[in-house]
DNA sequence: CCCCCCCC
C-alpha cells in the first residue's frame, strides 16, 4: 500500500511529477478528485461534437463501457480528435490512463452521469486482448413517457427500440439562399402499434443503406440512440444528434421480446400484404387491396393509417340516427348546430358554407363508413344541389335521395378512419369506383381533400405508411399459407412487413442539383 | 458565458 499516491494528499515537496503505477478501477469507481486510477473499457460509440447554428465541430467525443456494463463519455478537444480517433476504435478494448475529469454538460447528455472523462496528451492507450465486454448500454424511453421527457428542460437524450415501421426517401429542403437540409425519417413502431418517427440528417440521411435494409428478414428491430425529443407538426419525434447511433437488431433482451412478440402474431393468423402504391390502371386499382371487410375489422387500424382498399358491397342501411350533412362556420370553423344561432360570429345572420356529411353502413362485413363531400361524387349529387330539393333542412332528416341508396352495390374505395373509441374500426370513404374516370384521370387519381389522419408525413397526402398487420385471430399454423385469398397482383404473400419502403410519392421534394 | 440540434 506504501506505493499508493494519493494525488490529492501527495505532501508538496515531491519533487516533480511522480509517475507511479495506476491501480485499476471500475468506472462507478472513479472520482473526479482521483487521478490515480486506470480503466479497462470498450470504445462503445465516438463522434464529433458540434455547436448550433452551423453545426461547427467541437470537439471528439466517446462512449465508453466497462466490464460490469457501466458507461462513462469521455470527451477530447478537437485538435486531438485524429489521434484518437485513431487510438479508439469502436468495439475495441483498451486500458486507458491519464484522464482529467469535468462537469457533464446539461445540454445535450448522453449518459445519467455527473462527469465526463477529458483525453488529452497524458492520455495513455494500450489495447487490450480480453474482449469480454459488454456490447450495448442503453436507456429505453416507453412510447408513453416520451412527452414528458419533451416537457423536462435538459433531458437525457433518449434512447428507442422498436420494428421499423417504414423508411422513407430522403428529402431535401431549403437551398443556396437559406439552409440546405436533407433529412430521412424511418417510423419506428413499438408493441401497442404507436409509431414515431426518426429522423436522420444530411450524411446520415444519405447513409442510411436503405438497400442493405430491404435485403434484411423481417421485421427488423431498431434501436435508435442518444436521439433530441422534440415536437414536429404536431407529433413527438426522435431527432438524430452527433451522439446518434442506431443498430438493426441488437443484442438485447427487448429486440428479443419484440421478434417474440412478432413471431407469436405471426403464428395465429393470416396477415396481409397491401399494395400502398397507387396503380396506373384504373381497373388494377379499381382492385386493390381487396381484403374483406370481415378481416379489416378484426386489424388495428393503427397499423394501416392511410392505406387505401378497395371493396364491391352492398349499402345496407344509411345511419339515419347520424346527420347527413353539417354546416361549418365560415369564419370561427366551428361546426355549427342547426336552429341554433353562431352570434359570435355573425351577429344577424349566419352564411356558411355547408358541407355534408353522412354515414353509411355497407359491405359483407357490416362495416361504419362515413363519407364526406367530395368523395361522395359518383354516390350522391352535391350537397347543395341536394340541400334545395328538400324541404326540411334539418340535417337530422336524411333525404329520399340518400335512403334510396340503400340497397344498392358500389365500388368503394376507402380507408381506416383516426381510431377514437373502442370498438370495431371505422371507415372513411375515399373514392366511388364504379365508373372509371371520364376526364382529368391524373388530377383525380388522388385524394383531393387534406389527410383526416396523422400520420408522419403529414404534409404529404398521398403519403400512406406500408402496411403491418397484427394478428387476425385464427388458429393457422406459422408456415401455413394464408388463409385469405387475395388478387393475383396482390402477391398473397403471408408477410407481416413489406420487403421495401412503398410510400405514395407522386409528387418529390424539391431537389437541387447543385451538388 | 450565452445562443443552440436543422423540417412543416
Amino acid at each position: 500500500m506504501s506505493l499508493t499516491v494519493d494525488p490529492v494528499s501527495t505532501p508538496i515537496n515531491t519533487e516533480g511529477p511522480v509517475i507511479l503505477p495506476r491501480q485499476f478501477a471500475y468506472l462507478t469507481e472513479l472520482s473526479p478528485a482521483d487521478n490515480s486510477k486506470y480503466i479497462q473499457v470498450r470504445v462503445y460509440r465516438k463522434w464529433t461534437g458540434v455547436k448550433v447554428p452551423g453545426f461547427t465541430p467541437t470537439n471528439f467525443s466517446c462512449i465508453l463501457l466497462d466490464k460490469k456494463g457501466s458507461a462513462v463519455q469521455a470527451n477530447a478537444d478537437l485538435k486531438e480528435k485524429d489521434r484518437f480517433d485513431h487510438d479508439l476504435q469502436i468495439n475495441n478494448v483498451y486500458k486507458i490512463q491519464g484522464f482529467g475529469f469535468e462537469r457533464t454538460d446539461s445540454w445535450g447528455k448522453t449518459l445519467d452521469n455527473d462527469f465526463t472523462l477529458t483525453f488529452g496528451k497524458y492520455t495513455q492507450i494500450d489495447r487490450l486482448t480480453d474482449t469480454d465486454y459488454p456490447y450495448h448500454y442503453f436507456n429505453f424511453a416507453a412510447f408513453n413517457e416520451l412527452n414528458a421527457r419533451l416537457e423536462k428542460k435538459n433531458p437525457i437524450l433518449t434512447d428507442y427500440i422498436g420494428y421499423v415501421h417504414n423508411v422513407e426517401k430522403v428529402k431535401e429542403y431549403g437551398g443556396a439562399t437559406t439552409s440546405r437540409i436533407k433529412l430521412r425519417n424511418i417510423g419506428i413502431r413499438n408493441l401497442n402499434n404507436d409509431v414515431v418517427p426518426f429522423t436522420l440528417w444530411n450524411e446520415d440521411a444519405d447513409n442510411f443503406k436503405d438497400d442493405e435494409y430491404a435485403q434484411m428478414k423481417q421485421p427488423v428491430v431498431l434501436v435508435v440512440s442518444s436521439c433530441y425529443l422534440k415536437r414536429y407538426a404536431g407529433q413527438i419525434q426522435l431527432s438524430a444528434t452527433s451522439a446518434n447511433r442506431y443498430y438493426f437488431n441488437p443484442d438485447v433482451q427487448e429486440t428479443s421480446e419484440l421478434l417474440a412478440a412478432y413471431n407469436k402474431a405471426n403464428a395465429s393468423g393470416p396477415h396481409l400484404q397491401v399494395q400502398t402504391e397507387r396503380l396506373t390502371s384504373w381497373d388494377q386499382e379499381k382492385t386493390r387491396n381487396r381484403v374483406p371487410l370481415g378481416t379489416l375489422l378484426q386489424i388495428d387500424p393503427k397499423t394501416q393509417q392511410r392505406v387505401l382498399f378497395t371493396q364491391e358491397a352492398t349499402v345496407l342501411q344509411i345511419d339515419t340516427g347520424h346527420h347527413w350533412y353539417y354546416q361549418k362556420c365560415d369564419e370561427c370553423g366551428g361546426k355549427l348546430t342547426y336552429g341554433y344561432l353562431h352570434g359570435q360570429c355573425h351577429q344577424y345572420e349566419t352564411k356558411p358554407n355547408p358541407e355534408n356529411r353522412m354515414v353509411i353502413t355497407d359491405g359483407t362485413g357490416n362495416a361504419l363508413m362515413s363519407c364526406f363531400t367530395p368523395q361522395t361524387d359518383g354516390l350522391i349529387k352535391d350537397v347543395n344541389a341536394l340541400l334545395n330539393e328538400v324541404e326540411n333542412k334539418d340535417p337530422a332528416i336524411t333525404p329520399p335521395a340518400i335512403l334510396a341508396l340503400q340497397n344498392t352495390r358500389h365500388v368503394f374505395q376507402f380507408q381506416f378512419a383516426t381510431p377514437t373509441t373502442k370498438g370495431p374500426p371505422t371507415f372513411i370513404l375515399k373514392k366511388i369506383m364504379d365508373n372509371p374516370p371520364t376526364a382529368l384521370p391524373a388530377a383525380s387519381a388522388g385524394p383531393s381533400s387534406p389527410p383526416v389522419l396523422q400520420s408522419i408525413t403529414e404534409t404529404d397526402e398521398h403519403y400512406t405508411p406500408p402496411p403491418v398487420t397484427p394478428t387476425v385471430t385464427q388458429d393457422t399454423p406459422a408456415d401455413a399459407p394464408a388463409t385469405t385469398s387475395y388478387p393475383p397482383e396482390l402477391g398473397a404473400k403471408k408477410q407481416l412487413f413489406p420487403p421495401s419502403t412503398s410510400e405514395e410519392h407522386d409528387r418529390s421534394p424539391k431537389k437541387q442539383k447543385n451538388e
